[in-house]
RNA sequence: GCAGGAGUAGCUUAGUCGGUAGAGCGGUCGGCUGUUAACCGGCAGGUCGCAGGUUCGAUCCCUGUCUCCUGCGCCA
């Protein structure tokens, strides 16, 4: 049976030339002269040019299409003709138009300022470059989720809601719970190691919160989350996880979504030609590459902005720097020789900064105690955590990666608040 | 948290060496036989972010304040 309404993706082909269809959707563009009137209908799968001749309608009718508004709702039904005058080739000649809902005036139009598009979210989320970079989203996910699976990894699902930090360093939002303060999760990491004790490896995708009091390019307040957490892996292991999962996640949006890629301005072909195993370098040759670039850094400081800009603004691939000095970074990572962590950070290419923090975790409980101490840490916070280490502890391993940060380098995004829809950070939490 | 920059019509802005303001887009009315962010003409729309100060007079000068943007630090 034919159905009532069509999907613009459809229907652009061949087989409809000639054919008579009806679609719904959103007005994207609209022109009229005395005899003729074009609207551009926008569905969610495309875009159509329909044609109006004033001699195939009523003059009431005709009107109504003149004056019909940018993002009112309506249905059209015509015949289907390829037409190369039309954006995309094929036009409908219109001989039914049908207005759902008149639209006010859109406040969107040319020539907007960043303030009072984030004013109107709920509106630009129309566009199209939201649209495409929120499918791409949808794919890197996709991708990812389907290559935990075949690796053997299980979702699960942490609580948000936590009494207590994970990281030292970092700033939690508090909330009231049940009159006594408690936090909002900024990492599922200490959730999921114990997680592994029962499924050996897994995986979460949760908001994670930072209250940090960022103003950039690259911070949310609320993002998305891709932990994995797996028993019996060392740095090594986690190391070649990342990267097939990294490759799984790209490869899979340029083969699902390569109109959105192109609408962003990345070329899904550079996309394929990118491979696992990405090139690895430790902390102490980061260092040198960067003195040698110019950049002023001295061994044992951590990598601020230009850093990571001077190492990987000539690459094409992500890179991994590893074993950073065991000081700088957090409690619960492997000591390799008094000196280093035995960790890493996936650094993006073209100067898009860190996407994925890693470790081999300490299983030494002596050795988590001293670190929670040099950290000035509560032991008795962590008795939980550190029962972890009392029966049956393994080495392990688990990495953190950042979707919005994945996303700003895939779809080349200024900004990542554009990687979200309603993005939350320092000073806006509406709409 | 630190350092810069910006607030003038619904939106994007010009401007006034201090005498209360123009344009484009959008809206509306009219014109136009195929447009691609269509085009042409008429009309409506502004206590120039807010509060003080200087001045005969402030949108403009000064002080404070609020909001937003950009960069840095912190991180995924």
């Amino acid at each position: 049976m034919e159905p009532k309404y069509y999907r613009i993706e459809e229907i652009l082909s061949p087989k409809f030339d000639g054919k008579q269809v009806k679609i719904r959707g959103w007005v994207y563009r609209q022109r009229n002269s005395k005899k003729i009137a074009f609207i551009v209908i926008r569905d969610g799968t495309g875009i159509l040019q329909c044609t109006a001749k004033s001699s195939n309608f009523d003059e009431k009718k005709f009107e109504e299409i003149c004056g019909i508004r940018y993002e009112s709702s309506i249905i059209v039904g015509g015949i289907i003709k390829s037409d190369d005058r039309a954006p995309n080739g094929y036009e409908m000649q219109m001989n039914e138009f049908i207005i759902i809902h008149q639209a006010e005036p859109f406040p969107i139009s040319k020539d907007q300022s960043e303030a009072f598009l984030l004013d109107h979210r709920h509106l630009w989320i129309r566009s199209q470059k939201l649209t495409s970079s929120f499918r791409v989203k949808a794919a890197l996910i996709e991708g990812a989720r389907a290559y935990f699976k075949e690796q053997g990894y299980w979702e699960m699902f942490p609580p948000i809601i936590t009494g207590s930090s994970c990281e030292g360093g970092s700033t939690l939002f508090e909330i009231k719970y049940f009159g006594k303060p408690a936090y909002l999760s900024q990492s599922a990491q200490l959730y999921l190691e114990t997680l592994i004790f029962a499924h050996k490896r897994v995986y979460s995708l949760t908001p994670s919160f930072r209250a940090e009091k960022s103003r950039t390019t690259r911070h949310l307040a609320e993002y998305w989350h891709l932990e994995a957490e797996a028993a019996f892996v060392d740095l090594d292991g986690i190391i070649k996880f990342e990267d097939g999962l990294v490759t799984a996640m790209i490869h899979h949006a340029a083969k699902e979504v390569p109109y959105d890629l192109q609408q962003l301005g990345r070329d899904p072909k550079e996309l394929l030609e990118i491979k696992a195993p990405f090139e690895r370098i430790r902390y102490d040759e980061a260092v040198e590459r960067i003195q040698k670039k110019g950049v002023e850094i001295e061994w044992g400081e951590d990598f601020g902005t230009h850093h990571e800009r001077a190492l990987t603004e000539d690459l094409s691939s992500p890179i991994h720097v590893t074993h950073f000095p065991r000081d700088i970074k957090a409690f619960y990572m492997k000591t390799l020789d008094g000196k280093y962590a035995e960790c890493n950070d996936l650094l993006a290419p073209e100067g898009y900064g860190e996407i994925i923090g890693s470790s081999q975790r300490e299983d030494d409980i002596d050795n988590i105690i001293f670190n929670l101490k040099r950290d000035g840490s509560k032991i008795e916070d962590y008795e939980w955590y550190l029962d972890l280490r009392r029966f049956g502890s393994v080495p392990h391993s688990g990495f953190g990666l950042g979707i919005e940060r994945l996303l700003r380098w895939i779809g080349k995004l200024d900004h990542i608040r554009d990687t979200i829809a309603y993005p939350r950070v320092m000073n806006r939490n509406t709409p």
